[in-house]
RNA sequence: GUCUCGUUAGCUCAGCUGGUAGAGCACGUCACUUUUAAUGAUGUGGCCGUUGGUUCGAAUCCAACACGGGACACCA
């Protein structure tokens, strides 16, 4: 059964047929707009005050698409709306061609229509600002109807799979996605205005590397070779700073071959950037001026409500992990150190752990435990153990640290930032024992990148980097608590009846 | 991956302890020249997610599967 075998498509098809008969192109070519409806709006709203509510002598054309038909014999009111805004317009028999009110208008044209109509502005008896219809014109027939006008679409499973209907039925997603639109602006704006050079490296790369996670594979043809869709950008973004450039930055896709829930998407966007000649510490300073600048020109205010919480943005603080510890999960001070302690104590409080574990390890249990989901302000958690810092740089006070830090908010990690490790000898020996974990059946691994190293090895200035999930973000500024509802097209399931294209034999 | 809830008309949803399917919107027809989810009258519209089982009989009970939501686990 094809989707165009609905009754209510061929009732839709009829119409449009109906139309061609009639000498109407129910997909005109072109359209005579001159005005938006949100500025049709704006320039007329002096009438509401004017004693005739209404001025025969102004003339606007605006279009859009139908979501309220109300007939009333002969006179009607219908709603159409477009991009910018909602407007109501006042069609009537009279004021139309013989016999197109009748004939045309109330039995080929109906909700979900994109239509243009031309008149003069008034204020109703309700007191709506509306346009007086003398000229109207079908631009596009849809000949699949709209979900109710009331309800709307709320099936969730539609409103993903089919996003177009969903931004057609649910203005406030357009918004969304029209904040996230800025965001990314502003962010490469602000970037470029600190002097950061936007790049972009490769997605398909030989060697799959820059962070913990599983890769699509993907095959080259002409090259005979496999490759991986990329999982971070920063393995290239250093090789840049090797190369001379000394703060870069990339605002793009990464894809990470895992499950996807509320907060993971196969796809997610990232930005990474890398400063030369500065450290974690710069980037805390730069990361705060970076929130300063996002709410200020997305004109937020500092208290922002995430759910239930309330996250107070003017209030950044800093604390190493280890304290934090304490401080913020009320675990006593003397077990912190200790690996036997640790596990009791994560035992008695209900979560499992290895023994096999380390104290940098367990120290990272405990705050996943007893931390995280209490750090609602923004918090910059520094000072993290070597042990679950394998790209860090090891701080010189106390080389069991890295000068690293997360930023958490609103009970989840937003960034992840520290001094990048530049010595050669080091990177090598981390990238091979990650190959013993990888032999060891560790799936998410690092790889040996050698270019990589040799890279390194011919000196990469002192450097910080920092990595942004930009999907997260976005949902944190939008109240947004599902990453598909931040993302067009998030990644669905395919539905049964959708082939997998290896089982075709099409080619192009 | 595990647990849990859901899937009925184009859309939003009812449908009890099993007895051959209901409403509102939309659509068709009629009335109506200032309505606001317009209103009134009337009519059309269903592989009850899929497959199997129990039963004289299944939208309803059971099982498996598919897709989706939520939670947990891993990650960003």
């Amino acid at each position: 059964m094809s989707f165009f075998d609905n009754k209510y498509i061929q009732q839709r098809i009829e119409k449009a047929d109906a139309l061609k008969a009639e000498g109407i192109n129910p997909y005109a070519n072109d359209s005579a707009r001159n005005t938006t409806i949100d500025k049709f709006l704006n320039v007329n709203s002096d009438l509401a005050h004017a004693e005739t509510k209404r001025d025969e002598s102004r003339h606007y054309c605006v279009a859009g698409r139908i979501k309220f038909f109300r007939v009333m014999g002969k006179a009607s009111f219908l709603k159409i709306e477009d991009e910018s805004a909602m407007l109501q317009v006042y069609v009537t028999r009279d004021n139309l061609p013989e016999g197109f009110y009748n004939n045309v208008f109330k039995k080929q044209i109906e909700v979900g229509d994109i239509i243009e109509v031309e008149g003069f502005p008034f204020v109703t008896n309700q007191g709506e600002l509306s346009l007086h219809v003398d000229g109207f014109k079908l631009l596009t027939k849809a000949i699949a109807p709209l979900p109710e006008k009331f309800h709307g679409l709320t099936d969730k499973e539609m409103r993903y799979r089919q996003r177009y209907l969903d931004l057609i039925m649910n203005s406030e997603v357009r918004k969304t996605f029209k904040i996230r639109s800025q965001i990314i602006s502003l962010t490469r704006r602000f970037f470029e205005d600190k002097g950061f050079l936007e790049v972009e490296t490769p997605m398909m790369h030989p060697i799959a590397g820059g962070a913990n996670a599983k890769p699509f594979v993907t095959h080259h043809n002409a090259l005979g070779v496999d490759r991986y869709l990329r999982i971070a950008p920063e393995l290239y973004l250093k090789r840049l700073i090797v190369g001379g450039f000394e703060a870069v930055f990339e605002i793009n896709r990464n894809f990470r071959n895992e499950g996807m829930d509320a907060t993971h998407n196969p796809e997610f966007t990232s930005i990474e950037f890398y400063w030369a000649y500065k450290t974690y510490k710069d980037l805390i300073a730069l990361t705060k001026e970076y929130f300063e600048y996002l709410f200020d020109h997305l004109k937020l205010p500092a208290l922002l409500p995430y759910g239930e919480m309330e996250v107070d943005f003017s209030k950044f603080t800093e604390i190493p992990l280890i304290e934090s510890l304490s401080a913020i999960g009320g675990v006593p001070e003397i077990i912190v150190h200790d690996k036997e302690k640790m596990l009791v104590y994560l035992r008695e409080n209900g979560f499992e752990v290895s023994d096999s574990l380390n104290v940098g390890q367990l120290q990272g249990e405990m705050f996943d435990a007893f931390v995280e989901e209490k750090l609602i302000n923004p918090t910059f958690i520094t000072m993290y153990p070597v042990e679950i810092s394998p790209l860090a740089r090891r701080n010189d006070a106390n080389p069991a640290l890295t000068d690293r830090f997360e930023l958490f908010i609103a009970g989840r990690e937003i960034a992840n930032a520290f001094s990048e490790l530049n010595d050669p000898i080091d990177q090598l020996g981390r990238f091979e024992g990650q190959l013993e974990a990888k032999a060891g059946g560790d799936e998410e691994a690092h790889e040996m990148d050698e270019d990589f190293v040799r890279a390194l090895s011919y000196g990469m200035a002192p450097t910080a980097g920092q990595g942004i999930g930009i999907d997260r973000l976005v949902m944190l500024l939008t109240n947004e608590h599902s990453i598909r509802d931040v993302l067009l097209f998030p990644a669905m399931k395919p539905l049964k009846h959708e082939m997998n294209p290896s089982d075709e034999d099409e080619e192009e």
